[in-house]
DNA sequence: TGCCAGGCCCTCTTTAGGGCCTT
C-alpha cells in the first residue's frame, strides 16, 4: 500500500562518506540526478534498443569535508580524504549544502521519491542525520524508495524462488555488470554510483516505478542513523547505554540452546516521535564438571541497552 | 567480563548462524 500519492519526479542518490554505520560516519561527497517520471515510462533507447540516460536530466553533486577521520578502506575506495578535501578548502555538510540541496527539489516537479540503493539501510538515515542535526526538513510529501529490496522481491516474484535467481549478487555493481555486461564506471565516486544506479533502474523501469506507486516509503518514516553528539537536535534529548550482566550458577532448568541471542525494538518510554530504544539480550550456559565429576551449569546473561529520544 | 550496524535472506532453519549490502 502506498504511503503518498504517485511521485512525478525521481531523485536518485548517492552519499560517500567516511565510513559504514559501526562508526557513525559523515557524508563527505552527495550526489543527486532528477529524472521526471515521464522520461522513466518512456526511456531513451540507442539504436540496439538499451536504454540511454534521460537526455533532460537534472544533476547536483558536492563535495564537503567531514569534522571526523576517514576510515581507512572508505578512503581508498572513495579516493576522497580529510586532506584533499580540506587543500580543496570544503566545508562541511552545512547550511550552505542544505540550502543547495533544498533548492535543486524544489525545482522538481512534486511528490518526489528518492532512490537509493540499500538506501533504507544507509543513505537515508544517513542523510536525515545530517538534516535533523541542521534543523533541515525535506518536502514532506516525499517518498524513498530502496533498490535493493526492490529488485530482489520482483526477482522472487518472477522466478518463483529459482534457486539460480537467489544465488545472484544485489550489490550495485553486480546488478549493473548483469544487466549491460560491462563494468560501472567510476565506481565509489557519488556522481558514478548514481548515473549506474539510474541505468540499473531504467534496466526494470517498468517494475519499478510499479514498485514505488504501491511500496515508497514516507520520508517522514525514516529514522536517523544516529544522534550527532552536537547540533540543535541534541537539545532536550538524552542517550542512555548500559550493559549489565547476570550470573546464576547450579540452574537445574533444562539445557536451552548453547546460546541465543535475541533483539527487539520496544516502544520508547515516554513516547516522544522519534525516540528509540533497542535492547540486545544474550544468554550463554557454561557447563562444569565438579569434583564429584555431575555437571554444573554457570548461565550468563547480558543485556544490551541504547535508548535515546530526539 | 563486553559492547562497538542491522535488516534481510538463505539454508545443512524455526531452540540458528552466516553472508549480503551500504562506506
Ligand atoms: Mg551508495
Amino acid at each position: 500500500m502506498s504511503e503518498a500519492p504517485r511521485a512525478e519526479t525521481f531523485v536518485f542518490l548517492d552519499l560517500e562518506a567516511t565510513g559504514l554505520p559501526s562508526i557513525d560516519p559523515e557524508v563527505a561527497e552527495i550526489s543527486l540526478f532528477a529524472v521526471h517520471r515521464s522520461s522513466l515510462e518512456s526511456p531513451d533507447r540507442d539504436e540496439s534498443g538499451a536504454p540511454v540516460l534521460p537526455r533532460v536530466l537534472d544533476k547536483l553533486t558536492l563535495c564537503m569535508s567531514p569534522e571526523r577521520p576517514f576510515t581507512a578502506k572508505a578512503s581508498e575506495i572513495t579516493g576522497l580524504s580529510s586532506d584533499s578535501l580540506a587543500r580543496c578548502r570544503k566545508a562541511g555538510f552545512d547550511d550552505a549544502v542544505v540550502r543547495t540541496l533544498q533548492a535543486f527539489l524544489s525545482r522538481q516537479e512534486g511528490p518526489i521519491c528518492l532512490v537509493a540503493h540499500n538506501g533504507f539501510d544507509y543513505d537515508f538515515p544517513l542523510l536525515c542525520t545530517e538534516l535533523r542535526r541542521l534543523g533541515a526538513h525535506l518536502p514532506p510529501d516525499t517518498v524513498c524508495l530502496d533498490t535493493l529490496p526492490a529488485l530482489r522481491s520482483l526477482d522472487r516474484a518472477h522466478s518463483h524462488g529459482t534457486r539460480a535467481q537467489g544465488c545472484k549478487g544485489y550489490s550495485l555493481g553486480s546488478l549493473f555488470r548483469r544487466y549491460f555486461q560491462a563494468e560501472p564506471s567510476a565506481a565509489h565516486s557519488a556522481e558514478g554510483d548514481v548515473h549506474t544506479l539510474l541505468m540499473v533502474f531504467l534496466h526494470r523501469a517498468t517494475e519499478l516505478l510499479g514498485w514505488a506507486d504501491e511500496q515508497a516509503r514516507s520520508w517522514a518514516r525514516i529514522e536517523p542513523m544516529y544522534v550527532p553528539s552536537d547540533g540543535p537536535s541534541l537539545e532536550g534529548s538524552w542517550v542512555f547505554t548500559a550493559t549489565v550482566f547476570i550470573v546464576l550458577t547450579g540452574s537445574r532448568v533444562p539445557l536451552p540452546p548453547l546460546c541465543k541471542k535475541d533483539e527487539e525494538a520496544v516502544p520508547p518510554e515516554p513516547a516522544v516521535p522519534g525516540a528509540v530504544r533497542s535492547q540486545t539480550r544474550q544468554e550463554s550456559r557454561l557447563w562444569t564438571s565438579e569434583p564429584s565429576g555431575r555437571p554444573q551449569c554457570v548461565d550468563l546473561v547480558v543485556i544490551h541497552v541504547r535508548s535515546r529520544t530526539l
